[in-house]
Parts: structure tokens; C-alpha cells; sequence
DNA sequence: TATGAATGAGAATTCATTCAT
DNA sequence: GATGAATGAATTCTCATTCAT
């Protein structure tokens, strides 16, 4: 029987997801210390080890936690819907995910990176499904003449891609542009809205 | 003054960054280790750090050596070429790296993801510069009509992120499309040719 | 001044202790930790220490009150009874404590092995004196041609060695004859007897 | 292929498990700890795991190499020879095995009563077959009527408990004696001829 | 009494790097 | 050039014990 977390494990262990999330999105999960989560959590190595029995099990945790809701604009997509509509509408809030939460784009890119040894199933079972389900919608779309013909597996590969660059590829991102706020996530929003615009629309 | 390097130095220099990119872009920095490389690279560690002062030079030497070869694609963008064609080529050039040369994509992405601190510079000089060359030159083909209006510096965002992807996420694709060959660069060739086509022609 | 012990102190002071036999017989003084006792006792870990101030406060209480059992049955041996048999009677007594608490039995051994830094006072002590006392006794019957003339000492100790084999060499035992339960301690008991009868009969 | 030792390897090896014996056979596996050991042996604790991988793997190597010579004396006994003198003999020689290798019968008694989880094997498949293999040919020598009827493993048994009593319990001899040298062993030799002379008799 | 929370002192092991030959 | 040997500085994890309630 799982006991109801109390107010001070529920504080502490929220404070660790958080800790391990800023360092582990960082470094990697090999290049993570116990010590940089600890302090940025403000407890204790051993104290950090009372709630995770190690530090895998935190970025399993992190890693667990992530997979849902880093899919739930997907789920979203709506078969009754206006097709480019609905896509355009699944790019902006993965573009908004990249710019609200670039700390758990980039934990789950280093594990992707790594060859996703943590989460391999994951891949290849829960998301496959959810993938090929909604590449079934797109495709009825096309058949319907509704979007432009284009392979939809590769199509939401495409979204993906693009929309987690502005999150993964971030310090590149604002080099190259010369920028340094969140101003130019709205020159993205723009550029996309009109790239898929124009490829979508049959 | 540097002495020309003999056969052997020259072999073994060689066997020793082959190694470490195989290693560093599976692990990472922090999670490759001297022992990896070493074995991989037939020597022992001590003869590898004979080679390169530490860790760190074979990672900076990697690093170094790929830049120049990474942005030769985007060299070759031709200001007095179709500009359609140019660009899809470009996109076609990336992809074709993605696929023969996944081990440097995967190096460069872990660098980026963990905030470059060894070529942070370098993406606000030399890569910036070029970019924003390329960057006018597909203005100067917007202004002139020859493609459709979409933010220069995005585009060719659009265009790293989608054939980047391939390799760096190479994992998900195939775990997502079920493949394990590399037929499935045909069709992301096939996919990607035709959304540039029909989003770039005005 | 000691206050007499509550219902429940009772209860749990004697769950404490056995459950510290059960893992200190097994797994030596270090390698028990005070989680596996209070999981064993049904008690918290700072419940466990509530009674006993330490984990070898835990243990000294075993130990002392070991003492005392384990040499009960050398105690009973009756100057006045027939030699050969009191002698016998020893024997199997220390033997059925072998096969009825092999763990007391453990715990003593590897307090020994160790070389009893714990009760190292009280073997040169009470034991010794005891002994003493005993050998003065089996002496006499020598002398008096009432059993064969053996060291009294050295025919203690193989009372003591042969019969706590059968607990502490337990698993080699089991293996060597290739059995489970506790049948073979009545073989044991028939061997011992025609042993002791056969050597001590003058 | 496994490479000779070169000198200093030699020697490091030599002294590491020399130590470890020593280490190992006076506080058990968990009580010892790497430091003791690489104190003992006069290296730093990294150049303690550059010989043996692990804490475990130094244990495990003590072992293997002590069942063998631990057996030695067993196999010796001789099918050809006089049986009574052929037994005694092996009580002289596993006695002497206690005076002068106590640690390692130590370390074997240590893991024995904690189980022998890592040698547990060993006890069902070599000791075994080589226990039997003798117990026969005492069964034939009690079958010819050389020697008193008596189960020859318990017998076997009786043989190794007590020698080795004089190893393990070791303290406690001492204590109860009242001794410091070796002086007590010529005792015990001369106690045991005596005791096995007049069971084993016909 | 009882327990959730916390920790300092280890303990095993890893690893980049250096040393000596 | 090459390598066996060695190590200091981490790094993860354990555990007896204490604190606060």
C-alpha cells in the first residue's frame, strides 16, 4: 500500500525532481553528480537518498513523469477537426513546450542522444502506438484530399524536430541569432505557422 | 615548429579520434571514458595520452575538426543557383550526413544540449557569420520573388533540425517507423523533398 | 533504579532480540545492520534503538544472556553419577542444543572467530573456572579407574567441538551428506554415542 | 591467453591476499574493509583493485585457493595402508594444519557459518565426492573388521571438528587453558592419538 | 512509545592522470 | 613510442545514530 506523502516528502521530494531536472537536462545523466542535485535541492547527499533509493531512480522518475505529458499535445490532435488547423495547432504547443519547459526537452534529447538505453521500450511500444494512430488520421485526411500529400510519420517527425531545436539546440539558436530573451520564439512561431501553411494546404 | 607526423603517429593519431567518436558520441563527455577509447583504439592509456594531453584535447580536437566539415553543405549554397533547387540541395547534402555521419551529428548535439561550454564561441563567430551570409542571400531570393517569404535564419533552422534529426533521434525514428536499416532515409529524402518543394516555391 | 518492564516493553525487547539472533547469527556482528533487525522485529529503526542504545548494546545483551544457556548443560554434569554415562548424558544434551538452537550456537562462534573482543574477560572468567571445576571432577573419575585416562580439558573440548559442529558447519554438513531436515543429528547422536562409550571405557 | 606475472606483480599479489588472509580470517568478509587490507599489504587502495577488481574477487581467489590445500590431507589417506594408523595420521596432519595455518581455517570456518554463499557449490561437489570416496573405503576397512564400527562421515566429520576447533576457537582454548604458545598442541595431538586409538580399535 | 526526517562517517569503486622504465 | 604500476580526487551508496515531533 502506497502511503499518502506526507507535507515535508512531498516538498522535499518536488524540490528533488526539480534539483535533478536543472542538473541532469544539463550534464547528462553520467555527467550529474549527486552532489549538484543535492545542493541545488538544498538537502543533504544522504537526505537525497532517503526518497531515491539511487540516483537512477531519480531520473528514472524524471524520465517516467516526462513521456505523458511530453505527449499530450499529440493526444490532442483532434481526427474531427480542421485538418491544417489542427496541425498548425499541435506545432505552436510544441513550440510553446520548447520554450515553457526546455529543461525536459533536452533531458529526454540527452537520453534519445544516448540511445535511449533507459527508455528503449517506452519508444518503441506507448509512443509507436499513439504515433501510428494519429499517422492513421493524417492519412485519412490526405486520402480525403483535406492536406497535401505527405508521409505522416515523417510528417510529425518533422514537428518534433523542429519545434524541440528551439529547446535542444537553444544556446545555438540565440548565437546564431544574436539574441538572448524569448523574443525570437515568436519569430519561430511565425515561421512555422507559415511553413506549415504553405506545405499542408493541398 | 611542429614536426611532421611519422606513419605511426600519424596511424595511431588517427585510430585514437575514430575511437573517441565513437565513444563521446555515445556517451557523452562525461560518460566516455579514457579505458573506452583506449581499448577501441587498440592502445593503452597511457600511450593515448602520449598522443593528446587528456581527455579533453581528444574532445576538443574532435570538436575542432568537425565544425569546418559540418558546415561544408551550407558552403556550397550557391547565390547564382535555382534558388529551389539550392536550398532542397542543401537539404538533400544534410541528410546524406545524417545518414553517413551519425557519430559527428550525435558529438555535436551533446556539445549543444549541454549548453557548448567547449565551443560556445565559436557558434557566435565563424557558424553566425556564414549563416547570416546564407541568411541574406535567401532574402535577397525572397525579395526577388523566387521563393516564398519565410524568415531566412529559421529556414535553415528548419533545415538542421529535420536532417539532424535523423540521426540524433536515430533511435526513436526506428523504434517509431520499426525499421532497422537505413530505407528509411529514402523516404525521409522523399518527404523532405516535397515539403521544401511545396513550402519554398512562391 | 530499574522499573520493572511494561507488557509491551517486554514484548518488544524480546522481539528485538529475537530478531538481532536471527541476523547476527547469520551474517556476523558487521554485517548485520539495524535495518534488518527492526524490519525482522516489526519495529522502526529509532524504535529498535529506544530499547537498546546501540547496535552492540544489542548484541552484548545476546551474548550475556547466552552465557548462562550454554553452559547449563556442563553445569548438570553430576560428580556423583556414573561416570561414562554423565559423561555421555553431556554429549547429547549438547547436542540437542545444536540442532534446537543452531543459531545461539552461530552467534557464539563467530564471536569467537572473531576473537571474542566482546567477551573475551568472561571465557578467561566463569567459563574458565567452570571448566576447571568440571576437568577437576572427570580427573577424580580417571584416577579412580572409572574411565579411561584422557585430558579432562582436551576431552571437553571435543565435546564442545563435535557437538556445535553439527550447527556451525550446518550447511557443509547438509551438503557433504546431502540432506535436508533434521534426520542426520540422530545418526550424530548414534555416532557420538558409540564413540564416547567405546574411548572412555577404561 | 593470461600473461605471466611479472615480478612485482608477483609479489603485490603475494602480499595483497597475505594480508587479505589475515584481514578476511579475523573479521569476515563484511567486517573487513579494503583499507585494512591495503594497509596490510603496504598499497594504496586504487592499487589494491589494479590486481584484484574487487573486495570480492580477493575473497573469492582466498578461497578457492584454500579448498584445495584444505583438502590435501584428506586425500592422502590411504586405501593400502593400516587403517587405524592411516586415520590418526590424518588427525596428526589436519592438527597440525590448525597450528600452523589457523587464519585460513578461519576464513573458511567464517564462511561456512554465514552459509558459504560463495562456495556453497563447491561443498555439494568436489568435498562431497571426495568425502564419499573415503567414506567407503573406511566402511571397507570397518566391513573387514579392522577398525570399530562407526559411521565413517560422522567419523570424518568428528575429525575436522575437533582439529579445527583448535584453529577456530582458538581464544577460547587459550582462555580456558590459561596458555599463550603453541605448547597446548602437543597436548591435543597427544589427546586425540589416545582418543581415536581406543574408539577405532576393534 | 513511536516514527519520519536527517546526517556524519565511512566504504567500495571509478577514473583521469602521472611515474618509471 | 609504449606500457605496467600507482594514485588523488571524486562519486555513489550504506549505515549507525540523532533529532524533532
Amino acid at each position: 500500500m502506497t502511503q499518502p506523502l506526507t507535507r515535508i516528502q512531498q516538498k522535499n521530494t518536488t524540490a528533488i525532481l526539480e534539483a535533478a531536472l536543472e542538473v541532469f537536462s544539463q550534464h547528462g545523466f553520467r555527467g550529474a553528480t549527486l552532489d549538484q542535485i543535492a545542493k541545488a535541492a538544498g538537502l543533504s547527499k544522504p537526505n537525497l537518498l532517503y526518497y531515491f533509493s539511487s540516483k537512477e531512480a531519480i531520473h528514472e522518475t524524471l524520465l517516467n513523469g516526462l513521456m505523458d505529458t511530453w505527449l499530450d499535445p499529440l493526444r490532442t490532435l483532434n481526427p474531427q477537426g480542421n485538418p491544417v488547423d489542427e496541425i498548425k495547432g499541435y506545432v505552436q504547443r510544441k513550440l510553446e513546450m520548447s520554450r515553457d519547459y526546455p529543461r525536459q526537452s533536452r533531458l529526454f534529447a540527452n537520453e534519445i542522444l544516448q540511445g535511449a538505453p533507459r527508455i528503449h521500450d517506452g519508444l518503441g511500444g506507448p509512443l509507436k502506438t499513439l504515433v501510428d494512430e494519429k499517422a492513421t488520421v493524417i492519412q485519412g485526411w490526405i486520402d480525403a484530399g483535406k492536406i497535401a500529400p505527405l508521409d505522416p510519420h515523417h510528417l510529425i517527425f518533422s514537428i518534433w524536430a523542429m519545434t524541440q531545436h528551439y529547446a535542444d539546440f537553444d544556446v545555438q539558436v540565440r548565437q546564431v541569432l544574436g539574441v538572448s530573451g524569448d523574443a525570437h520564439f515568436a519569430q519561430a512561431a511565425e515561421f512555422l505557422d507559415a511553413f506549415y501553411t504553405k506545405s499542408l494546404t493541398p
